[in-house]
DNA sequence: CGATTCTTTGAAAACAGTCAATCTGTGTGG
DNA sequence: CCACACAGATTGACTGTTTTCAAAGAATCG
């Protein structure tokens, strides 16, 4: 289980882990399963830990006043699952995760977190790489939900990341892009078409 | 000019500077002035620097295919600006960043930029918040723009930013918004009346 | 298999965008 | 200092896109 969190960091990285590293590691991090349909942090309560997939899947929302969801994040294998802003300020967490398959977590908290930073290099520099890459996807992602339109969402996401539409309902994925489930499904059947007459 | 880059850090890193950090700030930072309407970085070049606004206004934006500028953000004193992304990995920068007011910067590049943090413990500290906060922001801006329509996108912003309207124009704050602006015209002026008739 | 949830489809309404004309304000040069 | 030019802002009519509401059709889970 953790052998692929080995892999990730050093991937990320592009360093190798020690053998002593690698012990700090695996004490450090703790194993989750959570099921399908279970909460990995509900809104309200701190996220004290942020948890790295090994396998499995999750949505982060948030709810607004008129009680829709709005999802903010995917996670699937070999993504990191949290709410950042709970996590590092240990402040009530504005979003809900719940499993969306069967899941296995490896958690830490934030105190490890930032030891693992100061003991281990390759972690640094693979969480340093991890922040930069977080917000240019911000960047981007707020950028195309201001200047696309439905159909050119969709597109960016399906080009993306084709594994969502396996793995994620169409409810889900049309409140992930800022659409109702009736757009998408239309936007879609009508690129489908669009396809096939070619 | 650099008194206020101290007073900045020290405010953010909640630590006080050191005679000897002051200096090593003021030697590493360098002032530079950007008249109205002139570019601080232009698209397709790298952003070598990052600057910090003692004075004046900037706007940062891209343009797509078809030649349609969206404002990405906005920064006046007390903020920092730069294309992060060219900065950090010194690729070529997606945006361009124009004055929208005579500025004074104080620019750094990324080697000093790294080298403060070393050096600097309110310098790194400062530098954490900020990372944190920008995470944090990118994600209320892309869940803003994602949820909101036309109108409480323009009051959240009035909320929050009530200087922009000032500062930038309507035709800045629709592209930064994702609306045209005979949108935010209409938006606008439909709010001005109601709250007369109350 | 039955119940529940998810997805699709249709029609109408709301919303935002486009195009064109007018109005406003600012700055520049004569 | 005035007049003019120009960019920005507003307004109106129209078009196109997306949402809403409602219902029917699939798919999934116990």
């Amino acid at each position: 289980m953790i052998e692929s969190l080995f892999t990730y960091i050093e991937k990320h990285a592009d360093m190798i882990l020690n053998q002593d590293e690698k012990d700090l590691i695996s004490l450090t991090f703790r194993h989750k399963k959570i099921f399908k349909r279970r909460f990995f942090l509900e809104e309200g309560n701190i996220g004290h830990w942020i948890g790295f997939v090994v396998n499995g899947a999750l949505r982060q929302y948030s709810t607004n006043k008129a009680g829709q969801q709005y999802t903010t994040r995917f996670a699937i294998e070999n993504w990191w699952i949290g709410d950042y802003e709970s996590f590092a300020n240990l402040t009530p967490a504005k979003h809900s995760i719940e499993a969306t398959e069967d899941s296995d977590l490896l958690l830490i908290d934030i105190e490890q977190f930032q030891m693992l930073k100061t003991q281990i290099p390759a972690y640094l520099k693979m969480q340093d790489l991890l922040d930069k890459r977080g917000l240019i996807a911000y960047h981007a992602r707020t950028q195309a939900s201001i200047s696309l339109s439905a159909e050119e969402k969709y597109l960016d996401l399906l080009e993306r990341y084709p594994e969502f539409f396996r793995r994620f309902t169409r409810n889900m994925i049309a409140s992930y892009l800022g659409m109702t489930p009736e757009t998408l499904s239309r936007v879609r059947t009508q690129h489908l078409n669009n396809s096939k007459n070619r």
